[in-house]
DNA sequence: CAGCATCCCCACTGATACTG
DNA sequence: CAGTATCAGTGGGGATGCTG
């Protein structure tokens, strides 16, 4: 995300912080508990290397989530959130059961359409 | 947004949703009460007409929000959140309050940068 | 394994003009 | 006033390969 230098509106910053396609994935991952990024691609379906890492890193900037890092071989990384992040989460989680809701109701539709009920 | 045909994670059929640069916006003004597009236009500063309309159809066919319309002029149109609206106007209410506080922790650190104590 | 660089496409956005 | 159509710019996202 291209953020703005100059917010007014505070809606209009977390919304962009968190508008990335896997940010949401992410932080539904992390809040499971600290992860690496090869971990983290593992559990979200899909991510590409590069998508992940440059998520990874808006979040960073924003401070949603911190890393730890200890240098030499192998290399291991492993990102958190932070208070923040952990705020931010709870707007996640939501959006979690909404969807779950919204999974539901269509499934309970197509049931009902496949007994010739709707 | 693009939305896909088949979700399998309900946090991305969410997130999808709520994607558009000017949905949380919406949804904020929405929850004050049933709202036509003109005055959508007015209190959302820099939305143009073609973006609120898009929109607004883009929730509407999520099932965000409802609309009634009296046929006749002057037309009239309210809009207005759904039970599911005001369920995501919770995590959009987050959002917010996140954003505020990271507003009001950059002003802080501003005033103490010019006070040189930072 | 963590992280970065490049190229490319298309969806999102915005401006503008038009219709009922 | 509500809603639609068209055109153009851009940046988000995906694929791939390279480096420490």
């Amino acid at each position: 995300m291209k953020m703005r230098s100059d917010y007014t509106c505070p809606l209009e910053l977390t919304h962009d912080m968190i508008r990335g396609k896997w940010k949401p994935l992410i932080l539904w991952q992390l809040k499971k508990g600290a992860c690496s990024p090869s971990a983290l691609k593992k559990s979200i379906r899909g991510i590409s290397q590069k998508m992940l890492l440059q998520h990874l890193h808006e979040l960073l900037t924003c401070g949603v989530i911190k890393k730890t890092s200890s240098y030499g071989y192998p290399l291991k990384t492993d990102y958190f959130l932070t208070e923040r992040g952990k705020k931010i989460y709870e707007a996640v989680s939501i959006m979690q059961s909404v969807g779950i809701d919204m999974m539901l109701e269509d499934n309970r539709e197509d049931f009902l359409r496949d007994k010739g009920l709707l």
